[in-house]
DNA sequence: TCCGATATTGCACACGTGTACAGTTCCACG
DNA sequence: CGTGGAACTGTACACGTGTGCAATATCGGA
C-alpha cells in the first residue's frame, strides 16, 4: 500500500513523543516498569509508538542503566551431545527470564580467554562458563568491573567465582555399586583425567570407593572424553568385567566397540555412563548411566549469577547438582 | 596489592585521555581503524589503557554507529543432532568474523516472533533463521528496519530475505537411485512433511524420481522427525525394502526399531538417511546418507548476510547448498 | 624565506535513552 | 476558601563513544 519510504530513519522515542503530543520523558516512562504516568498519556504514547513501529533501543537503553541484557555463554566442546543439552537449557532459561545469551565457542586452547576478554566490551549481565576456567587474572578483571561469573562442571576455586558442580562424588559411589552389584569383579575406569576437572573428580570418587570396598580396579587413559577414544578403548579391556566410563560420548563408543569385537553386554562387561544424554536411552544403547539434570544444573547457575548482581561482595558459593542412577540394561 | 578499591568506576576513554595527556578523541581513534593518530599519541594513548584496563565500550560505539555487531540466530528443534552442528559452526563462523551470536531458542509455536521481535530492540546487524520462517508482516519490518535476514532450509519466498537451502532436488534423487541400485524394488520415504518444508521438499523429489523410475514407492507418514518416531514407525514398514528417511535423527530410531524386530538391515531393508550427523558415523549405526555441508552452509549464510549489508537494494537471492552421498552400510 | 600541501589534533555535536529535580495540576479535607 | 499532599509532567543532564570541521604543526620545494 505504502509507497517505497527510502529514508527511513530509524524511529526514535522523540518522534512518538512529538505525534503523542507529549514530551518525550513520557514517552520513555510509558516503557519503564514502575514509572509514574497517567492512564491517558500512555494510552496515547501507546497508541503513537505503535502506529510509527517504535521499540526502545535497549542498547541505549543499556548505555544509561550501566547494565545491558546480556548474558555471556562460553562453551567448548559442542560435539558432545551433553553440550548441546546444556547449551539449550541455558539458552531457554536466560530468555525465559528476559536475558539474551550470547553464545561463544571455545575449542582451541588459549582462545577461551580470547572470547572472554570480547564479553568485557559489551556490559554483560553476567558470564556462565563451561568450556576451560578462564585464568584467575581475568576473572579478577570481571570481579572488578562488576560481572559475575559462573563456573559449570569446572576447576577448583577461584576467588569471587561462583560454581555449579555435579555431585561427582556420589556419581563415583554410585558407579561403583552398581557395576559390583551387577556381578562385576573387575574394575575399570575410563577418562582423559588429564583434561577435565569433572573427568578428574569423578574418577578419584570411583577409585575411593572401590579401593574401600577392596575391589579390583585398573584405570584406562585416554586422550580425549569423547566417541572415538571409547571406540578404541576396547581393545584395552583385558580381563575387565566393569567399566565407568565419565561420560555417555565415550561410553557409546565403548559400547560399539565392544560389540565389534563379539563382546557381549552386560554379559562379559557392564558398563555404566555419565550425563544421560539422548542417545543414552536410545534403542541402540540403552545405557546405564548417571543422570545429570542440566535443566536443574541451568536453573542453579542463572540463579547464582543473579544473586550475585544484586550483592557482589559475598563470599563465593558452590551448589551441587544431585546425580541420579537409570537403570538400563547396560549394567 | 592494591587495597580494596570498592567505587571501581568504569573506566572510560576520558580517563585515558587525561592519563595520556591527550584529547579524548585521540582515544577513540587510537582504537578506531583507518583514523588518523600519530604513532607517539597512540602509543601514549595504548599505554594508558594497558595501565588502566581500559575497553571500549561498544554499546556505546553501536549507538553511534548505528550498527552493532550482533548477530541473532534464531533456532528450533535443538535436540536434532543436526542442529547442534549447526548452530556450532554458524557461532563459530561468526566469531571468527567477529560479530557476537546471540542464540535465541523458538520452539513453541509462535515464540518464533515474539523472539524475533526481541532481536529488532538491539540493532543487530543480521539474523539468521533456522526454525519456521517468521511471518511476512515481520519480515517487512526487519526490512524497513534495515536488518537483513537469511532463512536456512526454510520456506518460500518471501520478499527481501535471502535463503539458503541445500539440494534436496539432488537429495531425493541420490536416495532413490542408492536404494534401487542396492536392490529395493518396494520404495517408501518417512517424513512429517506437514511440519517442515524441507521435508516436504525432500519426499516430493523423492516420489517424483520413483515414479520417473516406475518403482513401488509409498508415504509412511510420522507426526514429527524426531528418534522416536522412527523408532516407532518400524512396525509400518510391511512390503518395504528400502526406506529414505527425511533425516538422520529419524533414521537412527528407525534402524533401532527394525532391530528390535528382527529385521535386518540391509539385507531386508535398506535405509538411507540426510544430514550426516555424528551419530551416522557411528559404528552401531554406520548409516548410508546425504552430507549436507553445514560448515559450508554456515559460509553461505552469512556471507549473505554481509553481501545484503553492503547494498540492501538487491533482489532477494537464493543460494544452494550442494549434497553429496556417503556410502556406509545400510544401503 | 615563503608557500602550499599534508598530517595531526581538539572542540563540539550526535547517537537514543533513563531519571533527578522542580514545577504544575488536581483533589480531599479542614 | 485555603492548604497540604499526591500524582503527574517537562526540562535538563548523563551514559560512552565516533567524527566533521576548523585550527595547528610539519615538511618539502622554489
Amino acid at each position: 500500500m505504502s509507497n517505497s519510504e527510502k529514508p527511513t530513519r530509524k524511529v526514535t522515542s522523540f518522534d512518538v513523543a512529538r505525534r503523542a503530543g507529549v514530551s518525550r520523558a513520557a514517552v520513555s516512562r510509558t516503557f519503564t516498569p514502575n514509572a509514574s504516568v497517567s492512564p491517558e498519556t500512555r494510552d496515547k504514547v501507546v497508541k503513537a509508538a505503535k502506529e510509527l513501529g517504535y521499540r526502545v533501543n535497549y542498547l541505549a537503553r543499556g548505555l544509561i542503566n550501566q547494565r545491558s541484557d546480556f548474558v555471556g555463554i562460553v562453551a567448548a566442546g559442542m560435539d558432545n551431545p551433553f553440550r548441546a543439552m546444556q547449551i539449550e537449557q541455558i539458552t531457554k532459561n536466560l530468555v525465559r527470564r528476559n536475558f539474551r545469551p550470547i553464545l561463544l565457542p571455545a575449542d582451541h586452547g588459549e582462545s577461551a580467554d580470547h572470547v572472554m576478554d570480547q564479553l568485557l566490551h559489551y556490559n554483560v549481565s553476567g558470564v556462565l562458563v563451561t568450556s576451560d576456567a578462564p585464568p584467575t587474572a581475568l576473572c579478577a578483571e570481571f570481579a572488578a568491573a562488576g560481572v559475575p561469573i559462573v563456573l559449570i562442571n569446572k576447576a577448583d576455586s577461584i576467588p569471587a567465582v561462583d560454581r555449579v558442580v555435579s555431585d561427582n562424588d556420589t556419581a563415583g559411589r554410585l558407579a561403583a555399586a552398581t557395576l559390583i552389584e551387577t556381578g562385576a569383579r573387575h574394575l575399570a575406569v575410563m577418562s582423559a583425567a588429564a583434561i577435565s576437572y569433572t573427568a578428574r573428580r569423578r574418577q578419584q570418587a570411583f577409585l575411593a570407593c572401590c579401593h574401600s570396598l577392596e575391589a579390583d580396579v585398573r584405570v584406562i587413559p585416554v586422550k580425549i572424553n569423547d566417541y572415538a577414544n571409547g571406540f578404541a578403548a576396547a581393545a584395552m579391556l583385558d580381563g575387565v568385567d566393569g567399566v565407568f566410563c565419565i561420560n555417555d560420548y565415550m561410553a557409546c563408543g565403548l559400547v560399539d566397540g565392544l560389540r565389534r569385537r563379539g563382546i557381549a553386554i552386560p554379559d562379559d562387561v557392564r558398563i555404566v555412563g555419565h550425563d544421560d544424554v539422548p542417545q543414552a536411552s536410545w534403542a541402540g544403547y540403552d545405557l546405564t548411566t548417571l543422570r545429570q539434570p542440566c535443566d536443574l544444573q541451568a536453573e542453579q547457575a542463572i540463579d547464582l549469577l543473579l544473586s550475585r548482581m544484586d550483592n557482589p561482595e559475598t563470599a563465593e558459593r558452590v551448589e551441587v547438582t544431585p546425580v541420579s542412577l537409570v537403570r538400563r540394561s547396560t549394567a
